[in-house]
DNA sequence: TTGTATGCGTTATCAG
DNA sequence: CTGATAACGCATACAA
């Protein structure tokens, strides 16, 4: 069914039709017509077509490095709602965290489909950047803060310090981390750095073998504490990078009976839903992801909507969530 | 940059352009020309304008209840990765528990858009049922039982008897149950049918204020648990039809020092991230979500290659997870 | 206010 | 093997 037939069974031209559909000039009795018509038929005009014509999908492209995590997926909603308020569809990308994967489906997206793309950073390489800078899309990106797009972005040293100043005012002075790869500048370096600075402001040593590296996943937690533990017999406390790794963590603990936070302290980020159910429930901070994605929808929209809008950067800020694990 | 300006500058027809990008008959010096004028270039064929010749968008419509739930992200997360494998992109609608709206984007998708959907399914009305049977791209329900199209669901009411049966074996008798609407068929009515049948079998009564309903969030777990306590001050064990709803429980729980399971034992179903970090761990049964998002894409491909597929019924296993709350 | 004619970028047909 | 040409379904400039 397409716009001429409904024309021809309702008497008029494929314009008036068009125009219909589109608000357009029109006598009363045959905009009834036309709407008789297409109430009977149940046509819809092909979004294709449409597209084809005046260049606009109404599709926003999302990346995400995977979509099974607390954080990410309240990112994504808040992204839903927005888009769906304002009639956009999303175009959901996992990248599985595949790094080299977000460069194909920026790409992708970019070529044609979308008329936006969100990002939702983990690590961002000089080839995204040349990739980045050369779309014509508009792009946001969100949990990294940079210079060359618009981005949203969680204060993460801060947090940082907030936490270590809490673990230092509750007593501790030997504590150890455990984090990820510094090429994420939010999660892996600007965490890290917090902790280090704040560590270093208060006189307190932290050595090479209280410092592990790995995923982003429970594994990480789970087998980095032994070695922390095996490296630094006398470790009061362990901030983790991530709620996930600190729950790995936590496993590790109980399975060996270490009790927290009398033996040993733990801190997390993010706030996830297992916090406060725990027992002891996990200190951590809690970070507007929500917001986060709303806020990256709205200024993406925006920019669709004025092109020559300039860049926006906003940093979010984190309350700390002071639980009992340590 | 379009077909007919690459087919210039590399000296041939457009024809010969589009024979190239579709591997079509073509002589090598042609191809070659043509290779290199679109590498110069960077020219990508518009998707649309494809669709529009083709009717092929390679979209498929996925249709959520929610995004920041355990087990959704991880269908969801299934069904990405075969769907990129295949060269599908995912179009992600989240209903944000709106059941009417999933109706809204049932239809959405189904007029253009879309080679296929994958309906996350909750509560579906004779609404869904006439709606689903009128489309004319195939459709794939996951989580529910229905017999008027493909479907991948889990055994909610086995595994309600599993779990039944492991909390009797552990010596409970008197057992309350947490659940939500029986509108919902697989989460509210098999689950709560499978606890009511097992504790028949075995003699023991359930009274009707040792069930109560409520939503699909802790809250109903942390707002029901004080009820059933009140109205059953000699109750042993809970049964939560969700390991949220579960974790809503054992809130309350903790809270109010009540022991876990000395004095109450819970039982969840999903065996989401945080079952086996909580102290103590809890006791619930594990589906095949990830496997579940899987399977579903992977029919919906089949029905989308060859259209006259007989619907495909699949139920998917379970495990139980005998962890320590009960 | 209305209709006609044209083109958006591609692919399929068909004659060469 | 190749190229001209006609759709695909719609929106718009322009003429009426």
């Amino acid at each position: 069914m397409n716009i001429s037939q409904i024309a021809k069974l309702a008497g008029v031209s494929p314009a008036a039709v068009s125009r219909y559909l589109n608000n357009g000039y029109l006598s009363e009795e045959k905009r009834a017509a036309i709407a008789r018509v297409i109430r009977e038929t149940g046509y819809t005009p092909s979004s294709q077509a449409q597209t084809l014509r005046t260049k606009r999908t109404k599709l926003i492209g999302v990346i995400i490095p995977k979509i099974d995590s607390d954080s990410i997926s309240q990112v994504v909603a808040g992204i839903s709602q927005v888009l769906s308020e304002q009639g956009y569809q999303m175009l959901l990308a996992n990248t599985a965290n595949q790094n080299s994967r977000e460069l194909d489906y920026i790409n992708t997206f970019s070529q044609n489909m979308v008329e936006g793309i969100i990002l939702l950073g983990t690590i961002l390489t000089p080839a995204h950047k040349k990739l980045l800078k050369s779309l014509k899309v508009p792009v946001v990106v969100l949990g990294q803060s940079i210079d060359y797009e618009s981005c949203i972005y969680h204060d993460d040293y801060q947090a940082s310090v907030g936490l270590a100043e809490y673990m230092i005012g509750k007593g501790c002075k030997k504590i150890g981390y455990i984090g990820v790869t510094e090429k994420d500048k939010a999660v892996g370096k600007l965490r890290k750095q917090g902790f280090l600075d704040t560590m270093t402001k208060h006189g307190l040593k932290v050595c090479e073998s209280a410092i592990k590296t790995g995923s982003f996943y429970m594994e990480n937690g789970y087998e980095n504490t032994p070695l922390l533990l095996r490296d630094n017999p006398d470790l009061e406390a362990i901030l983790c990078a991530t709620d996930t790794i600190a729950l790995g963590a936590i496993k590790y603990l109980n399975q060996n009976r270490i009790r927290i936070p009398e033996e040993i302290g733990i801190c997390g980020f993010g706030n996830g839903r297992a916090a406060s159910i725990l027992t002891p429930s996990l200190t951590t901070v809690h970070f507007y992801y929500w917001e986060c994605g709303e806020e990256g929808a709205k200024i993406l929209l925006e920019k669709i909507a004025s092109p020559d809008t300039p860049n926006k950067s906003v940093k979010l800020g984190f309350e700390l969530v002071k639980n009992e694990s340590v």
